[in-house]
DNA sequence: CTTGCATATGAACAGTACGTCCATATTCTA
DNA sequence: TAGAATATGGACGTACTGTTCATATGCAAG
């Protein structure tokens, strides 16, 4: 009897839907308008107009917009997690900070990343999200590899790593997000060989 | 509570005040909120009530409150821009970087920083004005002093005066918008060295 | 002193978004 | 088959933006 337009699909109107499949819905269109169009436009309204879900769905689920739009954009680009080694310490920085850069500039996640990371600034369950999702990983896969190579005798034993991956990493985020100056990944052995060697003469 | 006494000093209700009296009046309140209650706080209704201002004017004289908020931090903090000489590459840069640390952390500069650079993630002109009033500018007179040490041989002939801010005033940043990590003075002098030596065995 | 311009003011309006509540419809599960 | 879980549309109140308008007042030129 209930010719109900389909649950797949169609507008189901009201009534319960799969959770799965609203929050699916959900992700994808609020990860399609912050790559299209940044993260203003993206709002609970907006994303529930165009996930075809319910506002009030959205506030059940995500704490703030912020919450959704870092979820959304986990959940779309993720991120390469492993930092090869080839017992190539230099070549290994150089491959990993350009693949950086690339993501950053050919892949467009400039704006998002640095949209995030500005409205973490403002939202401190944002910031935790990122820092601890995003940022901390990365830098933990680099103190790892920066960690063997230390052991192996190719960096001194009073080197600070952490340190060395804040000088590394950044050095770009400064450029990006305090001076918003251009780069590309033609910097970066420049600056894995300063990381490596410092200014001074040696 | 809004008596219509004369000119001076009273609310005098409609009519037109000195522009220099409003705008001081608008900086000082915008200042106030967003030192005391952040940047979320300073909306142009909040200032507008706070300053016994016209919503209308400040929307005359700012595009946005994100603007407001930046004039209003300047204007208040103005930061100290020399770079002394001493002729110790090291001990400046410790003490540079160590007055921008104890400027964060111990004169409360950290949370409106953080947030105007934030911001500036989203707002184009707020952006254009930080970089050009706050991160050129520092980033410049680094970069004199860093020259100066290179002519004498302090530093290297092909060392890149450019990469060695973004490491030192970078890292900071790093840890402080990306990484959300505590930290202190107590980094800076080894943050120097490495820029300086680098991490390799010498 | 008069006149006219510049400017601040209050008020109102539409638009957008948030956050919350509700009754209802539908799906899932026991 | 019955009840729990959950999505839905709708409504409400609040807050802020961005704009327009008429009005009041300071300032300066004549």
């Amino acid at each position: 009897m209930s010719e109900n337009e389909t649950a797949t699909g169609g507008r189901p109107g009201r009534g319960r839907r799969p959770a799965t499949e609203v929050r699916a819905a959900v992700l994808t269109a609020a990860g399609r308008i912050l790559l299209d169009e940044g993260l203003q436009a993206l709002t609970f309204d907006r994303v529930a107009r165009e996930a075809g879900a319910s506002r009030t769905t959205l506030h059940k689920w995500w704490p703030s917009p912020g919450a959704l739009a870092a979820e959304a954009y986990f959940a779309r680009s993720r991120p390469v997690l492993d930092f090869p080694d080839t017992g190539d310490l230099r070549a290994d920085l150089i491959a990993q900070l350009g693949a950086f850069v690339r993501w950053l500039k050919e892949e467009g996640a400039e704006r998002p990343v640095s949209q995030l990371v500005g409205a973490a600034q403002l939202d401190p369950g944002l910031a935790r999200a990122f820092a601890e999702e995003y940022g901390r990983p990365r830098r933990e896969l680099a103190r790892a590899r920066l960690r063997t190579a230390q052991r192996a005798g190719l960096l001194r034993e009073d080197a600070d790593l952490d340190i060395v991956v804040d000088q590394l990493w950044g050095a770009l985020y400064h450029r990006m997000l305090v001076l918003k100056a251009p780069f590309d990944a033609s910097v970066v052995p420049r600056l894995v060989d300063h990381a490596l060697h410092g200014a001074a003469p040696r």
